[in-house]
DNA sequence: CTGAAAGCGCTTACAG
DNA sequence: CTGAAAGCGCTTACAG
């Protein structure tokens, strides 16, 4: 059912070597040979075979990309999910196709899986244990981390400048008049919550504004589900702290503690003005929307492709990664304390 | 760097024909061989080349899924990203890798990059034209395709009861006691959306409460956008013509039409209830929260893997598609006309 | 400009 | 139980 090359030559009457050269587009050919050889191929629907191609160029024009999740979701996740579709999206353009596979143990199972198809490289998003990046290491496949956490000095990196837009998220809700804020801090072992909060409180502190450490509630988590709880835990206390502006170190909180607000009757943001960080689809949507500090998603995942593809051609290797700006998005869910909207 | 079969069986001086049958499991090796090889196996780190295996097994254990959308997003759907989710876990229980690629003009570019790696099958989310069926077809290689629109009888598909969820929301909102009810129907040329209102339509129907046709507000598009712009035309409209209920084809549509009324002062569910169809998660985050019908997107993506690979074994061939239920999920944003919520 | 040969890393009969 | 040989579908020097 499928044609193979020497199929097309011997129909062509000429070689398996001719045919070849003139698929490749390089080695010399005649015009009547290539003409007659042209024709084959289009009329049978000739595909090469990819598999063969690969075995002897060694290159298999795939990049696999590893998610880490520990629960689902894993393509549908909002911000993932955005950096996976622009990686697609430039890998295709690069003629590479690719493998997507998530790794909820964090475990060697997955890179296995995916070293054994021998793809040209490789892109590791969110954060991977120390572990898995040693083994993908020691394979000597070109690898990349999106949006990840680690100290490991040799892994290249694709990252938000996160401390910055903290700082821009502290200086907006500042700038507004808000004093009291109420900040919810997101896994502080990751690399972008961390930041995220310590750029807001260092701009904060350079106002001469203190952030009240009553007023952060720490969490594990980065949920919806979790932002909610904290609000229906802690909401009433930071009303009653004289609170104006609460800032989540992404999205998803921020939403979950807005939701339990409307539902219990405060009006955002007249008297509570919310802030994310991220810029989910859900953002925009959501009533009333939600005022954050945008990612670069799509930029990422180019970029990420974009640098893989050079270490796969071992060019020029950009030793260094590369930080993408963040910028504020300002929508309905912040206003001057004390105001209408 | 990697190594290679040769390089084991000189390793344990045994041929390759011997290492080839221990790493498969198929043919005898004594145990003194047997041991010496996966101890050297071990050391190495070996892993068989799968682009060689593929190569004389004829089995890449790849399999292609192929999104048509003509707009952002692919994986990040909010519908089609979940159903990629299980694609992806239920296709790696069973040892295949997944290619994931977009068709955005539904083309057969995309079609041919993945039918050039020799994927052991396919899976087509979403609609495809006709055309691009009648290649994959020619193609050899087994396909179906999940919550697609199509009339080739041919076609393996797996799609939801969405007639009859259509009913169960008209049940739903009549049972409240809703007599007058606007609705919102996404593109009739998709068969979700044509049978969602048919379903809809004819339960209520049978209620004795047929619905009025200018309260029905057809579109060419199905997104959040698309929502809210038909509710600031007909929004005024619908109420002063004594909707009380508000039905859309899809969450997406729902939700976009349920900001605009939150925005514009109008009160869900006390002045108006709103429902939707598909149960994205947003649905549950809203606030309020969506009123919806579930459509089983886990298992769509367990279903299409689970028949793929059966065609791909050739096993008992079912000639059957999958029709996967429905099911009511009440929330906040519905209550019975004129009541508080 | 073109073809024969070797080889990419495996697996699979086939002898022994 | 084990090894030599052929072959999967290509590409790449190397002769001619």
């Amino acid at each position: 059912m499928s044609h193979t090359i020497k199929q097309i030559a011997d129909l062509a009457g000429v070689s398996k070597s001719t045919v070849s050269r003139i698929i490749s587009g390089n080695g010399y050919a005649s015009p009547e040979a290539r003409e007659r050889v042209e024709r084959v191929i289009a009329e049978l629907q000739y595909k090469p075979n990819a598999v063969a191609r690969a075995m002897v160029s060694q290159r298999t024009n795939n990049i696999g990309v590893i998610i880490y999740r520990q629960h689902h979701p894993i393509a549908s996740h909002p911000l993932y999910g955005k950096i996976l579709d622009a990686v697609i999206l430039a890998a295709e353009a690069l003629g590479y196709s690719v493998f997507v596979t998530t790794d909820q143990e964090m475990s060697l199972r997955r890179a296995d899986f995916l070293l054994e198809k021998r793809v040209d490289g490789l892109i590791l998003i969110s954060r991977l244990r120390q572990n898995v990046i040693d083994y993908v290491k020691r394979f000597g496949v070109p690898y990349l981390m999106v949006n990840g956490t680690t100290d490991d000095a040799d892994v290249l990196q694709i990252v938000s400048r996160d401390e910055e837009g903290g700082g821009q998220a502290a200086a907006y809700l500042h700038r507004l008049g808000h004093r009291n804020i109420a900040v919810i801090a997101g896994p502080q072992e990751h690399r972008s919550h961390n930041l995220r909060l310590k750029g807001f409180c260092e701009r904060l502190a350079r106002s001469g504004c203190r952030p009240d450490e009553s007023a952060v509630l720490y969490s594990s988590q980065s949920t919806f589900e979790e932002g909610r709880r904290l609000m229906s835990e802690h909401g009433e206390r930071l009303r009653a702290m004289g609170c104006t502006a609460l800032f989540a170190t992404n999205d998803m909180l921020a939403l979950g503690a807005m939701k339990w607000l409307l539902e219990h009757g405060v009006s955002v943001p007249r008297e509570l003005s919310v802030m994310g960080f991220d810029d989910i689809d859900l953002s925009a949507m959501y009533a009333p929307s939600l005022t954050t500090i945008s990612v670069d998603k799509a930029g990422m995942g180019r970029e990420a492709v974009r640098l893989l593809d050079r270490l796969i051609r071992q060019e020029a290797a950009p030793a260094e990664g590369v930080e993408l700006a963040t910028g504020l998005i300002e929508r309905g869910s912040t206003a001057p304390p004390g105001t209408g909207s």
